[in-house]
DNA sequence: GTCTATAATTTGATAGAC
DNA sequence: GTCTATCAAATTATAGAC
């Protein structure tokens, strides 16, 4: 009943960006973690640059899934603010794409444009779930994703789950 | 009238933390930036923990020494968000504190507590400054510091110094 | 204070056997 | 698919000459 290898590599890679970044773990932590050698990780991913972008995708992609429809019966805001509070209270980590947009510079270029697109997509979503006018829905979104993104950065330093739930109370 | 190495290399370092967090850079770039070797930091500063942990309890000097004292006529929230804008804005950079906070779990212990403090200094100084009952007052200076660490990474990420405006327009 | 030289380890990655 | 073996480069750090 053991994931299969590629899927058990993601998972730790995932474990790995959401707490350390990008340079914060080697292709021999994750094969060391599952059991098998790092040449063996190289098998299903040939570079570390193409296992984290696809691990961001991916990412992205459940993220996504995992909201509901924009209606004025489910308000976007306090949508948005469970769905990263569940990502929080699941494992005490950062948001992955959080985590690589903290080091755009030092990214492969692949990673920086997969992280850029989660945020991308989550204020598309979020402008298609709110009201006002373009500006009032655009400084909206922006400032409820910053302070989603802050409160999880918040939570992990203090490193105290409830800091998020204070930091994003007036969104509930 | 070129800065003493010690303080060049604390330059170089903050730009680099800024931008790629703690393993995005070696010494050997420091060194290259500023034309001397390698060894020759390692004689300014013993290790790369201790250069780090310095600089990130300096960050936070300087930064608490810019604030205004809190009073009535100054009111906080305005103050600390052009306070971070100034950040960003000089260099198009992360708050280096945000920019460690990110990757808390792999930090060396001494680095962490530096950029743990920085936040724990900041809600001190935002509580001070805000009215309203105990539970509010902490919920507003929580929700205001993720806001703004927020909004420097999505700056950083859309690679857009105006985004950080928009995302923090209601606290100005 | 800065250098050369170098040690010890880690890293991302490849070749080829099984 | 996984392994052993290995590589070239990079990284943190030290010793000792100048």
């Amino acid at each position: 009943m053991t994931a299969p290898t590629r899927e058990r590599i993601l998972e730790a890679a995932e474990r790995h960006v959401r707490a350390g970044g990008y340079n914060g773990f080697s292709f021999r932590d994750l094969a060391t973690e599952i059991g098998i050698k790092s040449a063996s990780v190289h098998y299903h991913f040939p570079s570390k640059e193409t296992l984290v972008a696809e691990l961001a995708a991916r990412y992205r992609e459940r993220f996504l899934v995992g909201l509901p429809a924009p209606s004025p019966a489910q308000p976007a805001l306090p949508a948005l603010r469970a769905a990263f509070r569940a990502a929080l209270h699941r494992d005490g980590l950062m948001c992955l794409c959080g985590a690589l947009a903290n080091q755009t510079e030092v990214l492969p270029p692949p990673v920086a444009t997969e992280a850029r697109a989660f945020f991308e997509a989550l204020l598309v979503w979020l402008d298609a779930g709110l009201t006002g006018s373009d500006v009032i829905r655009r400084q909206t979104a922006l400032a409820s994703l910053a302070q989603l993104e802050g409160a999880m950065l918040l939570a992990r330093t203090l490193d105290d789950p409830r800091v998020f739930d204070d930091a994003t109370a007036e969104l509930a």
